[in-house]
DNA sequence: CGCAATTGATATTAATAAAGTATCAATAAA
DNA sequence: TTTATTGATACTTTATTAATATCAATTGCG
């Protein structure tokens, strides 16, 4: 009884939907017919799922089956490439860099990084990585990131890391609502109104941010809605569900009737991004992208 | 001498890329330390390349090390994602909520809805929630959900449902791109062409429908990123990362030089979404919603 | 300098898992 | 009814993997 999944489990069910046939299969694979039957029958139990419907005068995928499949062939290639990725450039992956960022950091930052090594350090070939800020941190921490467009500074201590990013937040508001004619919004502004929250887990740094806001305060808005993406706070809000904090990155994409009102915050609300690293990389490539990627940065702040 | 990467071959390698010790991942893996060392061994051995530099007082990974380390995490969990999808042993929701509806709608039908909804059902008070589709579905069954905006119809066969949006997809390319000048642009141009793909959780739908167009036509496009968010992707493309597709709701929120382009695609490639309900509804309040919404939708295909 | 502690590697043995052989029951076509 | 072909199963053999005990190498400490 296997307890987990194997590769030739799902190299077995591989050939076996490639032939619809069993003992072809296993001739294809190099083996005899049982052991196939035994690693399908296997992999059914390991998913808790029929993957095929079978007699012994035919066999059909199952609707399971055939999500699996692309799951699977998935897989299966994943694992082929990444072998000949690294059989292959053994001596040439000096130069690859991977880097973490946060999704709000794609839109901008990320092409003008981008742009700027390309023509600074062409050699150096950069893996992007998207992924959440605590990702980021453990990642850095193992070796699979190099270098982390992340938020989260107190997880940041043992890494080298400057803030690259830091925006004020902004009322989001549909020119509808009652907030929308009046002056000098602050936080005690919000005290019971319908309010589009951040979800504490993929967008924990902002979750975290605006309930320390709120606890301070003392105010207490209504939650209407945990959400992580920029444009389904937009969207929402166009949609009359409440008003929203964002930073003001997003504000390009405001659709109609959805106005970026300044709101008077404590100095400490801010987006802020950081660009991290470890303090001993392991190579000198890293440290140079890592001030190429400052550079970058810094230029835009000048502009 | 084994002839191929195993799954157990990657765990070791990852959990003592995390320990940085033979030993203490070995306890990790409820295992003793000297298969831990032959794993390694034999990944080394299959890779032909050291992955770490190490002696009996240090371990550190080398280039290939760190490099392979990314692809390895990605593997495994990519393994453990699939298992989920296909056991359906996602949690199901915090929260009740109403009206389930996925990112891409959030932009242009969701407002629709919600002041068509205003209007004509004022007494009723909606909740939306964000959530992928197969959360969708599960939320239907439990019900925690009344209404689904939703893909993956043929998950839906229990419920009463109809399609609401049909969108073709475009190919995003960066107008740098060799493909940019090419005229009459089909899937066959996409073999080994720096792709972005759908993360395959959390973009499930797209992710399967794009997959099986790429196996159908026996096309292998070079995953560089696995990604969910539409603006991320359009970073990514504005970075000269790869091409992708996208539906065309996004199209309004391209970047300078990025280019939305026709491409020809089989007839079943398209960005579906349905609206879905159970069959016997909790309350009458709930096919009245899902009428009006209906109407809402209908109202807009005729404008 | 020397001793204890800790590291990753190895040889040997024990346990486990997978593959092969032979065979079966079920089915469809002639 | 017969025959050929299918996937499943029982049993045996083989191969693989893990644990035990031990080693050599290195470091830190007094």
């Amino acid at each position: 009884m296997s307890t987990s999944i194997t590769i030739e489990q799902l190299k077995c069910f591989i050939a076996v939907s490639k032939e619809m046939n069993f003992r072809k299969a296993a001739k294809n694979l190099n083996m005899s017919q049982p052991p196939v039957t035994r690693h399908i029958a296997n992999l059914e139990h390991n998913l808790k799922a029929k993957l095929y419907e079978r007699n012994t005068r035919s066999v059909k995928l199952t609707k399971e089956g055939t999500l699996f499949l692309t799951h699977a062939t998935e897989i299966i290639s994943r694992i082929e490439d990444a072998s000949k990725i690294i059989t292959k450039n053994k001596d040439s992956m000096i130069g690859t860099v991977s880097l973490g960022f946060v999704p709000s950091m794609a839109n901008e930052i990320l092409p003008l990084i981008a742009t700027h090594l390309k023509e600074n350090l062409p050699q150096v070939k950069l893996i992007f990585k998207e992924s959440m800020s605590f990702e980021q941190v453990e990642g850095l921490n193992t070796g699979s990131l190099d270098i982390g467009l992340t938020r989260l500074p107190k997880d940041l201590e043992s890494f080298n890391y400057s803030r690259v990013v830091s925006e004020p937040y902004f009322l989001v508001i549909n020119d509808d609502h009652e907030l929308s004619k009046k002056e000098n919004i602050t936080v005690y502004d919000l005290h019971n109104i319908d309010f589009i929250m951040y979800d504490a887990v993929i967008g924990r740094y902002s979750f975290e941010l605006l309930s320390s806001l709120f606890l301070n305060a003392g105010v207490k808005p209504n939650f209407v809605q945990y959400v992580s993406q920029p444009l389904v706070f937009l969207g929402l809000v166009r949609a009359s569900m409440g008003v929203a904090l964002l930073a003001s990155t997003t504000k390009k994409h405001a659709p109609k009737n959805v106005t970026f009102k300044e709101i008077q915050l404590p100095g400490w609300v801010r987006s802020d991004v950081y660009l991290a690293t470890r303090k001993q990389p392991k190579n000198n490539m890293t440290l140079q992208v890592y001030n190429n990627i400052m550079e970058a940065l810094y230029n835009r702040i000048e502009a």
